[in-house]
DNA sequence: GTACGTGCAAAATGTTTGCATCATT
DNA sequence: AATGATGCAAACATTTTGCACGTAC
């Protein structure tokens, strides 16, 4: 799949092989990795790897709008290659994040908050205890 | 204002100068801060208080639903002492988080996510880059 | 009086940085 | 050839921990 290289290219970033496969490592998962988790996947997909580099690249890739960075609340950021706008689930002990299952995402981004609650109880094995939804700005 | 005493006294969380003076600042404020901010600003409102017992204190409200840790992109996490759901907003820049003015806040309870967007753009002056939601669950 | 909270200092965790080396363009 | 990426180790920031002492109940 040569195809990750154009998408570099397209944002004049160089194709490297840590790069390669960071961003095909990511985009393959629904679960969002940590830069260390990141970092022991890609691992074994390119000969040699570095922690540094793992935050090197997510941080030139969030810059060019091709990642995105998911706040936690432990410390240990998470990372997604799907940039729309699409609901998570968020853990509460661990603070994994998952995406909500593509037919019940698309469904929830037209609820309102409320709804989406009733929604994600009644469709998924999970207890809901709360909601939290930030509007990502920038001041002028 | 003895009602804080009472609450905590509802939660059996002992009333110390320190806790409720943490308490306290942090309720009154619309903005949300840093363990680090909380410490210096409460400081001032009681004679002791380390910055060990900001965390412990805050880890113990969290634990009783008293208040809410948000999750922040740079590792270091806000804290809220209403706990109702409700919108923030986050700065991208800097990730400090506010709310959004009640008014409108509530409104966007009423709205799917792309109508809450356009809300805020036209009636604040900032320009959103995206959103983040997040369904707070516990396995079971 | 006992159980729990506080504060200090040290440790742990996650992330960033400086710089010499290496690879992509 | 030049520009930018990598990897190492050290630095940094935030949070957690262990323990002696103090305070609320």
């Amino acid at each position: 799949m040569t195809d990750t290289r154009d998408l570099f290219s397209q944002h004049n970033l160089r194709c490297t092989a840590q790069r390669l496969a960071l961003y095909e490592t990511l985009a393959e998962r629904h679960d969002h990795p940590t830069a260390e988790e990141l970092y022991r996947i890609a691992k074994s997909r390119t000969e040699k790897l570095s922690l540094a580099t793992v935050y090197n690249t997510l941080d030139a890739l969030c810059m060019v709008g091709l990642v995105r960075k998911l706040p936690t609340t432990n410390g240990s950021c998470r990372y997604d290659a799907d940039t729309s706008i699409h609901p998570h689930i968020r853990y509460r002990d661990t603070d994994e994040i998952e995406d909500v299952p593509e037919k019940l995402g698309a469904k929830l981004l037209e609820l309102v908050p409320d709804e989406m609650i009733e929604q994600i109880e009644s469709e998924l094995n999970i207890h809901v205890t709360g909601m939290n939804f930030q509007i990502i700005a920038q001041r002028h």
